[in-house]
DNA sequence: ACGTCTGTTGCACTCGCTTGCATATAGGCG
DNA sequence: CGCCTATATGCAAGCGAGTGCAACAGACGT
């Protein structure tokens, strides 16, 4: 335990002849000081290095400026790309985020609920995970603002952030139909998170009103190595398919690549498939994946200025929709 | 500003009839408290919901437990592999990362370290950018611990940790070399880091030592993006190269795919490439490609453990391998 | 019975900061 | 010149926790 030796105020108004009060209005914006004593406060500072303790001031103001971000799988693209808006965002409104990795299963979204009340964050974020509905409802009593994203689970005082992910599905379907396709695949993770759920529902559906069925593989991690393994089942099966829905687009990478190597398929012309995010790897030349765009900085908008808004004691929720963006892993468009 | 109403030592220690002090020597590991009395505080806790203030605690103990991650490009993948490995140690050892990014040029490296010291973080780890000198001595003199990954500039009391870039890239010469390529070219990014140097250092100087010369391009960032064009600039060439190495992964997917879709060459037939940090796209089907593997899990574990040691006043410094990884995109093997 | 030692407990001070309140100073006006 | 108002400043009381110190209780040895 090093001992820290950290400039206080005190030191700042010793040198610069004034009390400590005269310090901390220096540094409040819109409190009352003569433009002749911030001079010599913030002179005194600079000399000093001193920096405002944030851990005392979140003490006083009953405020810390954390937030709390709720994630596993941070290395996922579109995770990670989420985790970037936000991050952004909460800085540009002079919040600062406190990152928790929930990919350990004993780390559950509960522990980290209760870390984010221990720092007294004001505000936490779940991108993993369904926290209890006990301890969501312990932050919100504590007044902190919680956002769920893509979590669909009823939470009192909280905000919600989904996509139309029915409706993006149905419009995949619908494109897939035009392109000619006649046998039709969802593959899908095991997770069953709602938002994936949503879409394959959303697919099957809009197929069904056609009078057309639809095969449904689940398996594993919403993964590209889960996306050989499906592809490997979809691919083998006796009618197989000419156009498969992938539940995101980490998922199609792997169908894409299992079904040019190892099934020798051309897409879009032998299959065509289409994905859910946008990936930067969506883009990529080996890929020019047909997807929907997760309107990521919007999301990270909403959340953030929702933050900035008065509590409000009802639950909230905010729909967003996902663009489609063409690209040649489907025909025509 | 919403009222938080959040229960403290005080309203536990009314309830369980004793003392507040009772209460926080049974949160205090080590601390002198009877079995008996212990127990009626836990109790009390969990009725009322306690958690431990832990800007309070790190008020005292002037340890706040937060660890300051700062860095740029997040959504990249070899950097949000190190994020997820930072933060999951970080919190075994029982700290916690509060991310800052640096994305934008006017929130600089400096801003995120003197935020950091307002929030009296224990530590900062720097992933990208190098911060003034001024300010690292004041991190370093308010007894912050200060980590460098791949920064490669000295630094009072800092860690350093760094790879051996230029071995890797001598290692990635004499590989195309046995695989019979004649015409050598080095694919870097514009930016100038460091350790992007040494490993365009490295490989030059294996090939002189060899009486070949390296055809070198620059440019943009080190994305997929950049990699299009550094593959058009070097594959127009009159002695259009057979070897290409690349900075990192990701210029090495664009490189690779801007080969084989605009100039259809064949790899590793026409052309062989390698690349550097063994990102997950690395391993996928559609690029299989060779590269050197950054030990990320080492990293953040070096990291991890120097800040559970005390501290040292003169700079230490933690050099690490990269593994090479054989995959199809480079000939032999 | 007395002294001593060990283990618990509470008081009160401290960490660095914000802020309500009282006071001091300057400026404007009749 | 006196009065009122507006702005500036300092004092001191917190915020929620940790911890040295002294008081105290109980166990033990002689």
């Amino acid at each position: 335990m090093s001992r820290k030796i950290f400039v206080s105020a005190k030191d700042v108004a010793d040198r610069a002849g004034v009390s400590r009060s005269a310090v901390s209005r220096t540094f409040t914006p819109g409190a009352s000081v003569s433009e002749e004593t911030r001079r010599k406060v913030v002179e005194a500072a600079e000399a000093l290095g001193y920096h405002v303790n944030h851990l005392a001031r979140g003490l006083m103001r009953n405020e810390s400026g954390l937030v709390c971000l709720i994630v596993s799988e941070i290395d996922t693209p579109y995770r990670a790309n989420l985790i970037r808006a936000l991050s952004r965002q909460l800085q540009n409104a002079s919040k600062i985020a406190m990152l928790i990795n929930t990919d350990r299963p004993d780390k559950s979204v509960d522990d980290a609920l209760r870390l984010a009340i221990s720092y007294r964050a004001d505000a936490s974020i779940v991108l993993s995970g369904m926290p209890d509905k006990s301890i969501t409802d312990l932050c919100v009593k504590s007044g902190q603002r919680l956002v769920l994203i893509n979590r669909d689970e009823q939470r009192e005082g909280a905000l919600m952030i989904n996509l139309h992910d029915r409706e993006a599905a149905r419009r995949a379907f619908i494109a897939f139909h035009r392109a000619g396709c006649r046998r039709f695949a969802f593959a899908n993770s095991d997770a069953g998170t709602p938002s994936l759920m949503a879409r394959e529902e959303g697919f099957c559906q809009a197929a069904r009103e056609h009078g057309i069925e639809v095969v449904v593989e689940r398996f594993g991690a919403t993964r590209y190595q889960s996306g050989v393994t499906l592809a490997q089942r979809l691919l083998t099966r006796e009618a197989r398919p000419d156009a498969i829905f992938c539940a995101n687009d980490l998922l199609a990478c792997g169908v894409m690549d299992t079904a040019r190597h190892q099934f020798k398929l051309a897409i879009p012309d032998d299959l065509c498939v289409a994905g859910f995010d946008d990936i930067e790897q969506a883009s990529w030349a080996s890929y020019q994946l047909t997807t929907f765009a997760q309107p990521v900085e919007r999301i990270a908008e909403e959340a953030v200025a929702w933050l900035g808004q008065p509590m409000v004691s009802d639950n909230s929720s905010c729909k967003l929709s996902a663009e489609l963006i063409w690209r040649g892993s489907v025909r025509g468009g």
